[in-house]
DNA sequence: TTGTGTTTTATTGCCTCC
DNA sequence: GGAGGCAATAAAACACAA
């Protein structure tokens, strides 16, 4: 090892045994700082490996033994407890980092598996307003056909109201109230018009209602699409609330 | 060689504990 | 109130690229 490596690595303690030498601090300028010798420094760090903090009787045993003012002794302790600290720091904040990152992907896998069931609500929306308006224009048919030529339900529907109201059940519930009827004749296709648009509008309210809750399940759809839209997103269950204008009367 | 960034040693001021 | 710890900071020593 050359002179010029020698002077490189301990810069200020050429060997330990100077460092009990006074005349070296006097030589070296001592109100310089100096660094610590690697044999200073191992030293330390094994006793601060073994305790971390200094107790005054091992601060001055430490102190003897590497040929240092007790106060250094302390002062490096201090500044070794700070290195380990900033260290510590580091290692918590990587801890934290990686598991923010593993979070964070986990999360934006939630968020894709999200928009795709959104996305699939909607396709299944979309449907149903096919379906929705298939239905429609069948009961519009429908509703034409009734308009030329009143079926026998209508009859029979009319007819029956007609009976409850007049106390001539028995001859008219067995006869049908066909097309032939007298009543029929009369009041039929005037209630057909009084009624306005309405395909059972000579229907008794209560009865209405309660064949409106009893289609709830029928083909038509309609409780299927308001059970859809409990859960539907807000454009569609915006359409739950226009839909009844649309649905229920005829345009 | 020099400018610049980093590391190490040391100081200061404040706080807590006994 | 003194001792010791800590945070902030200064300053010297060191490393390194240009």
């Amino acid at each position: 090892m050359s002179m010029e490596e020698t002077s490189k690595r301990r810069p200020f303690f050429s060997s330990p045994d100077d460092l009990f030498d006074d005349c070296y601090y006097d030589e070296q300028l001592p109100e310089k700082k100096r660094r610590l010798t690697a044999e200073q420094v191992h030293l330390l760090e094994k006793s601060f490996e073994a305790e971390n903090k200094l107790e005054p009787e091992r601060k001055g045993q430490l102190a003897k033994k590497l040929g240092l003012q007790p106060r250094q002794v302390a002062v490096w302790f201090q500044n070794r407890r700070a290195r380990w600290k900033t260290k510590q720091l580091e290692r918590d904040y990587d801890l934290l980092k990686s598991s923010y990152d593993a979070l964070l992907s986990s999360y934006d896998s939630l968020v894709k598996e999200n928009q795709k069931l959104k996305s699939e609500v909607v396709s299944l929306n979309e449907k149903i307003e096919a379906k929705e308006e298939e239905s429609k224009e069948a009961k519009s048919d429908k509703k034409t056909e009734t308009h030329h030529q009143p079926t026998e339900v209508t009859n029979n529907i009319c007819g029956i109201q007609l009976q409850l109201s007049n106390n001539k059940t028995e001859d008219r519930l067995s006869s049908g109230c066909s097309g032939e009827s007298a009543v029929v004749d009369e009041d039929g296709p005037q209630r057909v018009v009084d009624t306005g648009d309405s395909f059972f509008g000579c229907m008794d309210p209560v009865v209405d209602a309660a064949q409106s809750e009893e289609d709830g399940g029928s083909d038509d759809g309609r409780s299927y699409f308001s059970d859809v839209l409990v859960v539907a997103p807000d454009h569609v269950s915006n359409q739950q609330h226009e839909e009844p204008l649309g649905w229920w009367v005829w345009s």
